[in-house]
DNA sequence: ATGCTATTACGATTTAATTCGTATGCAACT
DNA sequence: AGTTGCATACGAATTAAATCGTAATAGCAT
């Protein structure tokens, strides 16, 4: 166990667009979430800021506008946070999610295919 | 969308007692948060009135010892906030989540098969 | 150099969740 | 009736997250 790093819900919109960004100002950021959500500028700064001290995010402040990236990754951010709910809400098993997360919302076919390959991979170990 | 209940860390704990049992007393459930979990009797006590304020769980009090029972089914409330995961951590493609279940805490041969059974039904759509 | 604008820093407030101490009451026992 | 032991009710303190206003400052344009 690394980090036992745990996002706000505020905090992951944030991670969002900063993994999917790569790297962005603050600025960029808030311009992102205004698009789905009503706050202050300096809200989304002050929010930043916290992350940073938190170590939830990089910052690059050689320049007067500061650069900001994910310091934790999305992978790792994933697997804490369904290891999570498997336990709290699915007695543990991994199983019991994959069902319910199938059942309510049907894959394409191209993406069963995809399921498939892995099943069929640990299936044979 | 009927209910946008939200149950927190805390509430899911006493909700998976109740889901568990169907019905108990504060002092019941106390005791089985008591083993994992320090922390005071009228602690559970305050909290599991404020679910009753709330909604999500419903009471007894026909007598002095008040009898609790969940008011959500564990079934909605996994699909609420399976759906919000897969929204907000995985761009909402429910099969990123299922990769990632399945690839962080492998099933056995059994529940292979069991997803591998509805995975089948899936693909005949 | 001066002024304008965008940015950061920071403190204060608000809101929500959690925790707990104390008061009150019921019921059983003596 | 009085005492004891649990149970609920409830207010208050604590903690954490989110929000925002204001001040200070850097950098650019003039």
């Amino acid at each position: 166990m690394s980090k036992q790093i745990k996002p706000t819900e505020s905090e992951l919109e944030i991670l969002r667009i900063l993994w999917d960004k790569g790297t962005a100002t603050v600025r960029e950021v808030h311009e992102v979430l205004s698009e789905h959500k009503e706050a202050g500028y300096t809200t989304t700064l002050k929010l930043m800021q916290i992350m940073f001290e938190k170590g939830i995010v990089a910052r690059d402040d050689s320049s007067k506008t500061h650069i900001y990236s994910a310091a934790i990754t999305r992978e790792s951010t994933q697997q804490q946070l369904v290891g999570k709910m498997i336990n709290s809400l699915f007695g543990g098993s991994s199983t019991q999610l994959v069902m319910q997360a199938l059942g309510n919302h049907a894959p394409n076919q191209d993406e069963l295919a995809e399921i498939q390959k892995l099943l069929d991979n640990l299936k044979k170990q």
